[in-house]
DNA sequence: GATAAGTTTCATCGATTTTTGAATGTTTTA
DNA sequence: TAAAACATTCAAAAATCGATGAAACTTATC
């Protein structure tokens, strides 16, 4: 055992506490607790971890710890610290939410809308096969649905504006 | 086989497009599969339908189809239509994005908020055990977490304004 | 260039969530 | 109040998703 404070000890009470609020987070975005838990340890370390810090206290395995960390690496949620001779990757929670959420909402949120737009646009491909009669009865439902679409896409930057202040 | 369209006759392209449509929606905000084509098949229909028209058409069980019917009244997603004359209860799909919106907020969202709310409270009971230096050590991150509670607690009602303009 | 250190990948396992359908509950009608 | 019409519940089965850890891969060191 050397010196390092990350190394497998318990946590304590208030340490496990705020991790566990960071794992209900997680489950609410729709990402695997162990994301909610590496970010959470990242969180209430007082300096930056490597994989094997993160992994050894919350006892986990390696796979989920190189996983999760990707996967916070993808949206901004963390970033990576260079640590003079050593060899291991080192890790910091980013901390402001307008980085957090502005990362989530392009790399997670947008994707989503922007395969809703294609599928939309296949919808009025079809709908062109049909006839006149039929294509009524869609037009007005597609226009709703183009609505909704647009709201998505024009809310999710006022939601980046309205969290940045 | 008497006169009503909505018998389990097999769904067109335009159909099924639409209702995937809905339960690629449905996977983003965590809910049931079931639920996502539920609310679709009640989309696309011209007119109400009661839940064995609803379960007939999409192949589904008896179990999702009340189960998901229930989640989708939950939060307003759905209205009860009432038909004279007939004992089953019929279904009309909601439309207006802000009303879902605002029901899926308050009933799937805010409970979270809410529990986010207590721990964090919690936590601060916690701290009061610590030794000054520990309080120190922790002061500014939960801090900053009560400021993110806070903006989640502001922004929430400010998406649902935005949505129905 | 062989070894060691560190990280990622992936097949498999396990846990959780969803679906199913039979049983149960409720309301209406005759 | 018996029977019929619907809706709901729930235990068991099926499907899904995340976690695991051994193997593969990459990069650095001697």
């Amino acid at each position: 055992m050397n010196g390092k404070i990350s190394d497998g000890r318990q946590l304590s009470d208030l340490e496990r506490e705020m991790i566990e609020l960071f794992v209900r987070m997680a489950d609410v975005l729709n990402l695997p607790r162990s994301v909610g838990e590496i970010y959470g340890i990242l969180f209430v370390s007082p300096g930056p971890l490597c994989l094997d810090d993160c992994r050894l206290r919350l006892n986990i395995s390696k796979g989920s710890t190189s996983q999760g960390l990707k996967i916070l690496r993808s949206f901004g949620a963390i970033r990576t610290v260079y640590i003079p001779g050593d060899r291991k990757d080192y890790y910091m929670a980013e901390t402001s939410l307008r980085k957090i959420a502005s990362g989530f909402a392009s790399e997670q949120i947008q994707p989503h809308v922007a395969s809703g737009k294609d599928r939309l646009f296949r919808i009025r491909e079809l709908l062109a096969d049909e006839s006149e009669a039929e294509r009524e009865h869609w037009e007005e439902k597609i226009e709703l649905l183009e609505n909704w679409q647009k709201k998505a896409g024009t809310t999710l930057p006022v939601i980046l504006k309205l969290i940045s202040t």
